[in-house]
DNA sequence: AAAGCGGGGAG
DNA sequence: CTCCCAGCTTT
């Protein structure tokens, strides 16, 4: 059994391969804890080649805290267009006023505020102190599982809710000094070398040191018993337009796509009879298997368009200006599709 | 302690 | 097809 001393040296090791490693990542030329933020949110369950484009766009219409809690709702949320896990981009915003009304603007420093800040974890405030403010608590996410797991050959079920302390614990054992560069460095190892599949372990700087790769059995770590389980849920929508326009309405911040817009649900008898058919798409989430029908109703009489708008309180809009608002994606891709005629 | 929340990419 | 990704909030 390894003692103390020589777990630390995995740490100092690590650190190494970072500094000829490191991926060219925008956010890695920064110590702005608005952008650091920023970053993390948008990267939590998320792939960096898949946020990156976004966290570009985000960080140049809203560069700091200011123009943020300036911002609409509205138009956050686009900004979020097509990234999914749409709270966080609601939780930003109220945590960019937050920051305005309970700490002069000023992105608090400490470990212990950054945490009161909404939508931000105890990874987030982890990754924030660390890299922008030299606080010393490791940011444990899916990479110090899977990373740990392997190092020590430790069958923890990452799904617990005990994951987070006890890996947490089990990362002290190995963290230097500068932890905002381990915290870092355990990111790029974990996306880079220690996969989830087919892990480089001949690239790994750390292959001696891991008693999962000694003993031939990294595909057995990390542990994770739960099991995702989806079900089968059907949607309506009822694509309502006459000539450039159609309805569109915003959804409650419960359920699936808080806050974005999609079309009515449900229609009248009396627009009943403009109904040209409907098509059916099938859209997976995480939790759901959706089937969507969308009904096309062309309306053409004036007269019933005009008195549906005034007596309901939908939304009008064009294909032209939709694009400026936040529709969950298979509505997106069937906006898109009618542009493209 | 457990469930719920998007979308995309890899195998 | 299944699994996973720079997790957090709510119950």
């Amino acid at each position: 059994m390894k003692n103390n001393h020589d777990l630390l040296h995995i740490g100092t090791k690590l650190l190494n391969w970072y500094y000829q490693n490191a991926r060219d990542l925008p956010f890695r030329k920064t110590k702005d804890p608005y952008k650091i933020w920023i970053c993390e949110i948008v990267f939590q369950q998320t792939r960096i080649l898949q946020g990156l484009n976004h966290y570009n766009r985000f960080v140049e219409r809203f560069p700091d805290v200011k123009t943020l809690a300036e911002a609409s709702e509205d138009e956050v949320l686009l900004y979020w267009k097509g990234l999914g896990y749409y709270s966080r981009a609601i939780n930003i915003h109220k945590a960019a006023k937050q920051i305005i009304s309970d700490y002069n603007g000023i992105f608090p420093s400490q470990y212990e505020e950054i945490l009161k800040l909404k939508g931000i974890g105890k990874y987030t405030a982890a990754a924030v102190s660390s890299i922008c403010f030299k606080g010393k608590m490791p940011a444990v996410d899916g990479n110090f599982y899977r990373v740990l797991s392997r190092i020590f050959a430790d069958d923890f079920d990452v799904s617990s809710s005990r994951a987070f302390a006890y890996f947490s614990e089990l990362s002290y054992r190995i963290m230097p000094n500068n932890v905002g560069d381990f915290n870092q460095a355990m990111m790029d190892l974990g996306s880079e070398i220690c996969k989830p599949r087919n892990p480089l372990c001949g690239d790994c700087p750390l292959n001696e040191d891991c008693i999962a790769f000694s003993l031939q059995k990294t595909s057995q770590f990390p542990v994770k018993t739960k099991k995702i389980k989806s079900e089968n849920l059907n949607l309506q929508y009822f694509f309502v337009h006459r000539e450039e326009q159609f309805l569109i309405q915003q959804r409650k911040d419960d359920f699936i796509w808080k806050k974005l817009f999609e079309f009515p649900t449900a229609i009248p008898e009396v627009l009943q009879q403009f109904s040209k058919g409907c098509k059916t798409f099938q859209h997976k989430l995480t939790h759901k298997n959706l089937s969507i029908d969308i009904y096309d109703v062309e309306v053409t009489s004036n007269e019933i368009w005009d008195h549906f708008v005034s007596e309901h309180d939908y939304l009008v809009t064009d294909l032209e200006s939709s694009v400026n608002r936040s529709f969950p994606k298979p509505l997106e891709n069937y906006i898109q599709n009618l542009l493209k005629d």
